[in-house]
DNA sequence: CGAACACTTGACAGCCCTCAACGTGAGTGG
DNA sequence: CCACTCACGTTGAGGGCTGTCAAGTGTTCG
């Protein structure tokens, strides 16, 4: 069994929403193609070439480890986790994809994904058939611009928590990089709902779940921010700013 | 003070060395581009694009964090370490790079460096101007492809050591990639010199130094390798990948 | 020859993981 | 509507790995 969306997306895409010309106004792509001065002509070839895929509900995957490498894809709403699960059988956590951001640059060097993408929520992606969007980008020099910057933020990010930073730290500069990322994209940056178990993040930051708890925990009683369940407000955020500070270079 | 070698490259740059058809045989981009069959006119149109910089004595940088962001380079000789230092002045080691690799990946998304690269011995480096090598990309798609996996690669690169692994897990992951990396490049696979301090190691694999020097010691009684300040022999390299497999997903 | 540096070795402590038990809320079936 | 189940999350106790501190050794260089 396969129960990949990806692959098989000619089953899963969506017929066009008849608005061509309006691109989806989050899109990695779109956006900072127009930035870079895009014509219109430029972003049509670009539109012709999307496919929506979705809606995907919580649990499906988007690619497995392994498949066939064809497409990276924007996330247009929800979230995205992808991870690998290494032969102990402990999850690993490679990232948490909000819209606006792009998933499967990782796969471009080798012919097979090399980790795995669920859905955490009700996602919608659009995806992007590698080899056509290369050969547009030779064509389309603002696009080819755009894709080495993805690539080239993608290292920095995978560095970022790479470091030795205290659990404290860690978890301050998730929450933090988290609410910087919501903001950008329009949703409130103090008052946010976490899409993913605690045992994600703690997967994400290797951490043990329980440690994960017990930092939330003294966040709260230390009176920086307030968590019910997966519901979270951050009360202070200089104090938490401070914590970060170190690991996100500030 | 800026005493790096890369902005002000036309001071360090080496004249041509007349033999304008051999490009350097060990070069990530002439090699992959070869191989991806582009014509002798494409080489040509990289080749005149190279500017030859060194050699670097050891402590030398090619760049620093903060640099003006301009170009991308191919280590030719040596190896060179990129780094950063925290506000705390602890040292985060990114990575190593032999001939053959690629420095600077990870700037283009950004106006200037993100980090410091600095020589551990005597380097000689083939400096590619970014823009330029960006415009020849579109033109020629093999050195586009390349690129693209070469940023692929150094995420998933990044994201290897990122996990949290026991010492003795990380340092034989460490040894085993050099040693891979080592003998695609022709050198001997079992038998190296590590060209970087243990405190180099250390802030790579963010381990205290006692410990790199406590791991090693124990591979060593265990009798699987064979160390001596610098020198380096792996004398069982099944047990050593045994350890190492869950990190490198083997 | 002396000084600086890299590396090693030992003792100790602390952070965080492991293990275990419990609490809580959502979904399910009777 | 309620009891049940189960996954998720929390809380507590204990231990191990590795960092920190300190001292000692060896090497390179001036």
């Amino acid at each position: 069994m396969n129960d990949t969306a990806f692959p098989r997306s000619s089953a899963r895409t969506l017929a066009d929403d008849g608005d061509r010309l309006h691109f989806c106004s989050t899109c990695a792509f779109s956006q900072a193609c127009l930035d870079e001065g895009m014509d219109k002509a430029a972003l049509m070839d670009l539109h012709v070439l999307v496919e929506h895929v979705g809606p995907l509900r919580a649990g499906e995957h988007v690619f497995r480890e392994g498949d066939p490498f064809e497409a990276i894809a924007a996330v247009r709403a929800g979230t995205v986790k992808t991870y690998v699960i290494d032969r102990d059988g402990r999850e690993h956590v490679l990232g948490f994809h909000l819209p606006g951001e792009v998933i499967g640059l990782n796969a471009i060097d080798g012919e097979s994904y090399p980790c795995n993408a669920v859905a955490l929520d009700t996602v919608m992606l659009c995806r992007f058939s590698f080899p056509k969007i290369a050969v547009l980008a030779t064509r389309v020099p603002g696009l080819q611009r755009q894709l080495f910057r993805l690539l080239s933020r993608d290292i920095g990010r995978a560095a970022l928590l790479a470091g030795d930073w205290a659990a404290d730290q860690r978890l301050a500069a998730f929450l933090l990089g988290l609410s910087r990322r919501l903001a950008a994209r329009g949703f409130s940056p103090n008052r946010f709902a976490l899409t993913m178990a605690r045992t994600d993040v703690a997967n994400y930051l290797r951490l043990a779940p329980e440690t994960v708890s017990r930092v939330l925990k003294r966040f709260q009683t230390e009176g920086w921010l307030r968590v019910d369940r997966r519901e979270l407000e951050l009360l202070d955020r200089d104090a938490i700013e401070a914590l970060a500070a170190p690991v996100l270079r500030g």
